[in-house]
DNA sequence: TTGATTCAATCAATCGTTTGATTGATAAGC
DNA sequence: GCTTATCAATCAAACGATTGATTGAATCAA
């Protein structure tokens, strides 16, 4: 079975248990054992149907961005609207969608730490999530930015925004339990999540209504 | 010689490598050998001197709040200022200096990168680190935002507010190389931490202008 | 029978840790 | 003044355990 085939029984097994386990404890922390185990089979069949362990790393990328791909794709697939505040509309839901992503447990399995992880250490990984899934939502808000305050979308405060009001989700994932207990919150569920994207957006609205006036 | 007392010799150079090595490469990455080598001693030091290569993990960790700490109580040691314009001052200025640490790299050796691979899984350590100099911070930056707004500085806006602005600073270091390549810079260094900072705070400016009109 | 897949068993290598000897400096005994 | 005892510190060497990978037989469906 060669690595464009669809994952299905052992070889699928073994790739949920590398996202899950690889996010929760760290490519190198993680043994073959206690993936093969936590797949039910046995250890060579990680270097059967991927080569290595580190095989398996990249086939749980090649996953993540197979599934979540699509998803990603058919949200952002329409033109960029002209309209200003259909721009901002846009933003608005594209903030929220992404806050409950990162922030709400058990809303997308266990993408999410792998992909914190393999983040946070510059490699292949990294390279290809961010190109394949970071750029190029960046470049389609730097467009509705562009559209929203009416600068052009390659200035570099524009940018540079875009960046910042991105990753304010991505920190608010990292700081989570500190989040949580700072905030004097139970849970960070679909409710926290939402405050949250709103907090976010509200800034966002300040600072697009300050830059076009 | 106990963990108290001041760290010299053999003792230092071994949490120097800890800071580097664990900062580089993680934890569970590095092993005590290369530590060893990297330090110029035996591996039987780290036992010696930590108890084991946990030991060493939180030597690195209590000798960096020692280093930071001091600086950090002494910039924060005055009132808060009552005025508006002085409040935005000091936020100005500290988004500065903390854009500039953690992004322009030899500004701090080698702390930043062991922080944001400890901050990025939960720990003992991570506790450590957040309750000591980020919750601290996080205190302070929400009065001073309550003095610019108006708001109270319990109010869920307004620390959330804070955690998003403090948390782009976190998260352009963690995308460093991908927002050098998106904005087409050569390096980061001060002039583009620079450039970040003023970003993010134009927009806090923009912010607290539209909050408080 | 054939080819794909999984298995228990084993490989050499590396892991963190421990051991016992050795070093050099300091202080007491005679 | 010379020896001896004591101490923290460092060393090479080895410990058992675990690592990722491999082997060859067993299993299963076609």
């Amino acid at each position: 079975m060669t690595s464009d085939t669809p994952a299905t029984g052992t070889r699928l097994n073994l790739i949920r248990s590398g996202l899950r386990l690889f996010g929760q404890r760290g490519y190198e922390a993680t043994s073959t054992r206690a993936l093969a185990e936590h797949a039910g089979t046995n250890v060579a069949s990680i270097a059967y149907h991927f080569g290595g362990k580190a095989g398996l790393r990249l086939a749980c990328a090649e996953y993540l961005a197979g599934q979540v791909g699509a998803v990603i794709m058919a949200a952002e697939a329409g033109q960029v609207p002209s309209d200003p505040v259909a721009a901002m509309a846009e933003i608005d839901a594209a903030i929220h969608s992404f806050a409950r992503l990162l922030l709400v447990p058990s809303e997308t399995g266990d993408f999410v730490p792998f992909v914190i992880r393999e983040l946070t250490e510059p490699g292949e990984i990294a390279e290809m999530l961010f190109s394949q899934f970071f750029l190029p939502r960046h470049s389609r808000f730097c467009r509705l930015w562009s559209v929203v305050t009416g600068k052009p979308a390659e200035a570099d405060d524009v940018m540079l925004t875009v960046f910042a009001a991105i990753g304010q989700v991505l920190y608010f994932r990292i700081a989570r339990p500190f989040v949580i207990r700072r905030m004097g919150w139970q849970a960070l569920d679909a409710a926290e999540a939402g405050l949250i994207a709103d907090t976010i957006v509200a800034n966002l609205r300040a600072i697009a209504e300050r830059t076009r006036s």
